[in-house]
DNA sequence: CTATTTTTTGAACTCAGATTCAATAATGCA
DNA sequence: TGCATTATTGAATCTGAGTTCAAAAAATAG
């Protein structure tokens, strides 16, 4: 018997996540992948079915993540709905600071997954949107957010805005420091641009 | 001689946005756009280098319009600045919903040619992006506007924001009401969530 | 050390689909 | 009406990249 040797699932993935931010999915080459992950074009099709799978993976990771640290912050009941906010929005700027690819990958693919194989992407993404909903709703409850706001356009608008900024960011990362936006987004969201 | 019958070249980008618009760029096939265009595939590249020409058209008809309407309303001498920023707001509302095909290809593609072909890109673009900026700026300088966020993160987090609204709207036009779409982000960029 | 099993390899295959182009049709003009 | 010019056609070509697979290498067991 034989192992296979150190974690090559791990680093075709990684390096897949470099090469669709680079080049986009569609003109991201397998055996460019492949290269940057040190292993043979041949081994990408020992781990993933195919270049989809690849792809589709990612969003598994990433949404399971985001869910489960989400999940922590929603339960909390030593901070209130204002901090479950604030913590909401770091929570997504800190997964994607730490990688900044991913951000990018992130930003331009998520929409052809969903669209392509809906039933398909991860249900950990449905799971991370609605309990963000609740921490909207949570406040508006409370009296701290405007009760006349439809919670569901809300939750768009502010995660599209983040998804514009941290592309921006991602590809251009001396532009901004992120730490600057990171405020304005809070400034923004939650007091609006008048005075 | 002979003239070219009827506007086909118009025909065929009024084709394309529809069929990047359910398949995405890379799954359109030109034999489908020539189909729904009701001309044979040869004729497509007798009116457009190829493909990618076809998108870059698009885009340039779009942001040529967005661009010379925005520059109107931003000459108005008889509106403020929070009224002018409302026109902004307005002006993208009323062209995507008038062709929300037209929106998911923004949506979906723009990036793919912003970095594929930087060069290429409109410039009107650019201008339009400029343009808005100056109606932020002057709404700071005339003290209606919090002075201490950064326009260009605004600029970005409301585009954004208001991207990824209309493409989920341009999908599913039934779930949401699309004026109450805009009544909601008016009041989120102005107000903010906070009572 | 050999046999057996599993992993890895990368050149070769495949095939979809963008693009081409020789043939055909349509129009204007004399 | 016939000629010249341009528009249109769509089957055939070409290309490039995803995928396959038979062979080689590496690891373990006996």
């Amino acid at each position: 018997m034989r192992l296979k040797e150190g974690n090559k699932g791990n680093d075709i993935l990684t390096a897949a996540i470099k090469v669709f931010a680079e080049n986009g999915y569609h003109n991201a080459k397998i055996h460019k992948i492949a290269e940057l992950a040190g292993v043979a074009t041949g081994s990408i099709y020992v781990y993933y079915k195919n270049k989809e799978t690849i792809l589709q993976k990612i969003f598994e990771q990433l949404w399971e993540r985001l869910y489960n640290e989400l999940n922590v912050i929603s339960k909390r009941s030593d901070i209130n709905s204002v901090e479950k906010f604030d913590a909401m929005l770091d929570l997504l700027f800190d997964v994607f600071i730490q990688d900044p690819a991913l951000a990018v990958v992130f930003v331009n693919e998520q929409n052809l997954l969903l669209q392509k194989k809906p039933k398909e992407f991860t249900p950990y993404y449905q799971k991370f949107i609605d309990l963000g909903e609740c921490i909207v709703v949570e406040g508006i409850n409370n009296n701290v957010f405007h009760p006349d706001v439809d919670v569901k356009i809300v939750r768009s608008f502010i995660f599209g805005g983040l998804r514009f900024l941290l592309h921006q960011w991602a590809q251009n990362p001396g532009e901004f420091p992120i730490d600057k936006i990171r405020q304005n987004v809070k400034q923004l969201t939650k007091q609006g641009l008048l005075l």
